[in-house]
RNA sequence: GCCCGAGUGGCGGAAUUGGUAGACGCGAUGGACUCAAAAUCCAUUAUCCCUUAAAGAUGUGCCGGUUCGAGUCCGGCCUCGGGCACCA
């Protein structure tokens, strides 16, 4: 009998969603363990060979833990609100919840291919009403509350109110908060709320005809699509998510994630420790105090002017009469610059004298104000002191406008680059002299604030959120506009459902799609017109599988309490700068709320590579319809063409095919290799236009999800970028087959109940310590390659009984649970393999009789000894010397030195 | 420019963390079975010297160091991949 994993595959598949085997409910008696993938955006591509290998490294985590013993929570939903659809549905008219809804069945279809173990009773879907409602319901609790930073937590904005009632806070006194009208209390509490209104500068990106998160952006292009983006100021709803900066920093230590990933974020988030220090300034006879920030207060000495960004608000009180015009010019000029331009121009200096002068506070010297756009608003207090000797930017800015150049430390040439280094000892610095560098920064900065010059300031480059988008396949927002000012929709209202509109384009006079909708408003009054942006619906959805049927609670606190928070968590690295740190500000900001009992998301987090394509190639002789052989393309001026990956094998081309493929290539002509095209290959990213993109399904059909899955695995380390190269898939696939045969012959079941010998008992446990250690250490390759030789051994001793075989079903269970289950049922259980109990690992069958010393002679290897495992290091010994040759070698050399090493080798050395 | 990570056969990759480098798989070569093919099985497969074998030499990007012993540790380079990029 043969391994049919056709028919093997469907049956099982069936029977696990017929009886709900993986379905999972909450229960105390057992350990609870959480595995999660990141959840997929629905493309209209469908699948890919590399979208599933992190949800197969998942399942395979998840259906190891069940053997051992643990509740698993293994869920799987879509983030199904998203620009694609949004942007089809222009083009076609179509509805995106009609395309969603078209692309999340094919999702599923071809996912269900491969026998996950999900819980599907648990999907969640983030544009499914029921759903977005907790989104919503989440927004409204960040409306109605503010950051302390008093305690470095989130509370109710009530709180602050009462405050401001009584005794004040900040600047706000209870007289300004009293006499402030409605509207004027509204406009207090939005700088405090944790999800706020705000003017800001915002990426603007006309090509979508909507604002973007920074993350959304690279080198000034949109992600999605790469259409230009601009700076803009725009009023747009914004999360405070820079308050939580110290926490999403300190955190991190604690987590169990790659150190690149953490360093990651820790990067986005950009804390520097400095000075804020304050420089007299006057224009015009007009004096005005300035503050700017700097983690290099030891360089004062050497600050030789000022530098304002040109969008700070300083700006136009420090511009004197004489530059009133030089100012205004080259603020034009920045402004018409697109970010990506700026980028691209870096290196170009660009500024312009402001009239204007500051005092040096140290030495009392008179320096000149420039404002130029190397400076960011953005960030400190948007101004600088420039101190050109020892930074790069403020360098070359002096270069190109000809400013005085102070060197700081002895000895450093600054005649043709500034000395950015923090190394060597200061010099024409003062109280500084004879300091290190180090020394200095500390020396200056108590300096400063004993002086009153200044204080100690921590800056985040982190910014807040920018939550608004002026799309329509978003959450809607639960905020009405009653006389201008923004107010929350009830919470027993929501949800806020998204309007029917009959086009999803903005509107004529440029407002977001939702201005199209009938009567899109709340007791009359306008709602808000944009949605959330695609990270809301993803911020906080591994809490609501949970308990995602939950009607009066995002998570009931006693299911939130059993599960705690993820266990396990995989996806991929783009999602390191914007969902991660969305995510875990989220949480923290439900947690100190009370509403989720852990205050970080994920315990540990596996970043799964890139799966590239492997892609093919034709070259064709320019200007003929010849192709020739890869290795002879040397010889002739050719086009290298992409070429289908289906027509190639083992990277010789279906010449047939090939012709068949395109009618230009019918009459085309070739020159061989030894009679046959050879094909050029390169690895790229895995997409329809290169021609080089796998799917599963075809896989499945012609190997079976058992063998996609083991391949898969089979292929390198998980974490890994590799490309897929389907050449080696049938090892894995011979592999079951022979693993097959160990139950059945050509004639049926040999599987017979006898009591097993040591030796095939030792290579059953040899496989079960290794399998628990590697799964452990998410080393899945080395599992397989341990369970090849196992079942090689096993086959070599002919071994057919059901006392090694059916633990040995259980330990494939993971990796191929469909040939698993098969297996597991012939042998007479009524129960899903997904039941069984992960077999027990005894050591002392596993362990070698004897052990193989190599013996050395100063390193090299010269002969081996066996000894049993229990000798000692002097037993061992005694043995190397009464090897009859060697103790005559050993009598020659009058001193020698015997080193056993319990690593296993023996040593000996002349001395 | 700054910060991470990685360099091992024809290829994907192992190596108990300082202990016989190249597990396992692919590919390749030879053989068995077959009228033949597929499938399956067996053998060989880092390089050099050699008819073959034994024996030897070389060998984990490069140069040097520590050690009885280095793919693994230290110092200095080179190359590739990833992230950040006027963040004062």
């Amino acid at each position: 009998m043969d391994y049919d994993f056709k028919s093997i595959e469907s049956k099982w598949q069936a029977y696990w969603a017929a009886n709900k085997v993986f379905k999972v409910t909450e229960d105390n008696s057992r350990p609870s363990f959480y595995v999660l993938d990141m959840f997929p955006y629905p493309s209209g591509a469908g699948l890919h060979v590399g979208h599933p290998l992190g949800y197969i490294a998942s399942d395979i985590f998840s259906r190891y833990k069940r053997l051992k013993g643990f509740n698993v929570l293994h869920p799987m939903g879509y983030d199904a609100f998203g620009l694609p659809a949004e942007q089809y549905a222009i083009q076609t008219g179509q509805h995106p919840e009609v395309t969603t809804n078209n692309n999340v069945a094919r999702y599923r279809q071809q996912l269900d291919r491969i026998g996950f173990s999900y819980d599907w009773d648990r999907e969640v879907r983030t544009c499914d009403p029921d759903y977005y409602k907790w989104t919503q319901w989440a927004f409204l609790k960040m409306f109605d509350s503010w950051f302390d930073p008093s305690v470095q937590k989130a509370r109710p904005i009530s709180e602050l109110v009462a405050k401001f009632e009584s005794e004040g806070y900040e600047d706000v006194t209870p007289e300004i908060w009293n006499a402030a009208d409605e509207k004027g209390k509204s406009d207090i509490l939005m700088r405090y709320r944790i999800a706020y209104q705000g003017e800001t500068s915002v990426n603007w990106c006309e090509g979508l005809g909507t604002v973007l998160a920074n993350d959304e952006v690279k080198d000034g292009l949109s992600v999605r699509g790469g259409y230009p983006v601009e700076q803009k100021k725009m009023t747009q709803w914004q999360l405070r998510v820079s308050a939580y900066a110290p926490r999403l920093l300190d955190s991190l230590e604690d987590l169990n994630w790659t150190d690149s990933l953490k360093e990651m974020q820790r990067n986005w988030i950009g804390k520097s420790e400095g000075t804020e220090m304050v420089f007299q300034t006057e224009c015009d006879g007009r004096t005005l105090p300035v503050t700017i920030f700097t983690t290099r207060a030891d360089t004062i000495y050497g600050a030789t002017f000022m530098v304002l960004a040109p969008e700070s608000e300083l700006v136009e009180s420090l511009t004197s009469e004489s530059q009133k015009e030089a100012v205004a010019e080259y603020l034009k000029y920045v402004k018409t610059k697109t970010e990506r331009e700026r980028i691209a121009q870096t290196k170009t200096v660009t500024g312009v004298f402001s009239g204007s002068y500051g005092v040096n506070p140290i030495t009392g010297e008179r320096i000149p104000i420039w404002i130029a756009e190397y400076v960011l608003a953005g960030y400190g207090t948007g101004a600088i002191m420039a101190v050109p000797a020892h930074d790069s930017r403020d360098y070359a800015f002096a270069k190109k406008f000809d400013l005085p150049i102070i060197p700081l430390i002895e000895g450093c040439d600054v005649s043709e680059e500034s000395f950015d280094a923090k190394e060597g000892v200061m010099c024409n610095s003062g109280f500084l002299n004879g300091l290190t560098v180090k020394e200095a920064i500390e020396a200056a900065k108590d300096y400063v604030e004993q002086h009153g010059l200044g204080v100690r300031k921590t800056n985040y480059r982190l910014r807040d959120a920018i939550f608004s988008r002026q799309r329509y396949w978003g959450e809607p927002f639960p905020i009405y506009y009653k006389d201008g000012i923004p107010t929350p929709v009830p919470e027993s209202e929501l949800p806020l459902c998204l309007p029917e509109i009959d086009s999803f384009k903005p509107s004529n006079d440029g407002e977001p799609p939702l201005a199209r909708a009938k009567n899109w408003t709340y007791n009359g009054y306008p709602l808000e017109k944009s949605t959330m942006p695609g990270f809301a619906g993803s911020s906080a959805y591994y809490l609501r599988y949970m308990d995602p049927r939950n009607d009066s609670a995002l998570v009931d606190k006693d299911i939130n309490a059993y599960w705690g928070n993820v266990d396990l968590y995989i996806g991929g690295t783009e999602h390191a700068t914007g969902h991660l740190i969305y995510s875990r500000f989220w949480n923290k900001f439900l947690y100190d709320l009370g509403y989720v009992c852990v205050d970080e998301p994920f315990k540990k987090l596996i970043n799964q590579g890139m799966i590239q394509g492997r892609s093919s190639f034709v070259y064709r002789i320019v200007g003929t319809n010849k192709f020739v052989s890869c290795g002879l393309k040397d010889q002739y001026e050719t086009t290298e063409i992409h070429v289908d990956i289906s027509l190639v094998h083992n990277d010789r081309l279906n010449i047939e095919g090939f012709k068949a493929w395109r009618e230009e290539f019918a009459t085309a002509e070739f020159i061989l290799e030894d009679g046959e095209y050879i094909c050029g290959w390169a690895v790229e990213k895995m997409s329809k236009s290169m021609f080089n993109v796998v799917n599963p399904d075809d896989i499945c059909d012609s190997y079976g999800a058992d063998t996609l899955r083991l391949y898969e695995m089979f292929l390198g380390p998980l974490e890994q970028s590799k490309p897929w190269d389907t050449k080696g898939i049938d090892g894995v696939n011979r592999f079951l087959k022979k693993f097959w045969r160990l139950f059945y012959d050509r004639d049926g079941w040999i599987v017979k109940d006898e009591e097993p010998t040591r030796e095939e008992l030792k290579v059953l446990h040899k496989l079960i310590g290794k399998e628990q250690e590697d799964i452990e250490a998410f080393s899945f390759n080395t599992t397989i390659s341990a369970f090849m030789i196992a079942v090689n051994e096993l086959t070599a001793l002919k071994c057919n009984k059901a006392a090694v075989l059916s633990p040995l079903v259980v330990l494939l269970s993971p990796f191929a649970p469909h040939i698993a289950e098969e297996l597991w049922q012939a042998l007479g259980n009524n129960e899903s393999v997904s039941c069984a109990s992960f077999p027990e690992f005894v050591p002392e069958y596993a362990a070698e009789d004897n052990v193989t010393y190599p013996v050395q002679f100063n390193g090299k290897m010269r002969f081996t000894v066996d000894m049993p495992k229990s000798a000692s290091p002097a037993e061992v010994e005694a043995a190397v010397r009464s090897m009859e040759q060697t103790t005559k070698w050993l009598a020659d050399k009058s001193i020698v030195k015997v080193i056993v090493v319990p690593g296993r080798i023996i040593n000996i050395v002349v001395k």
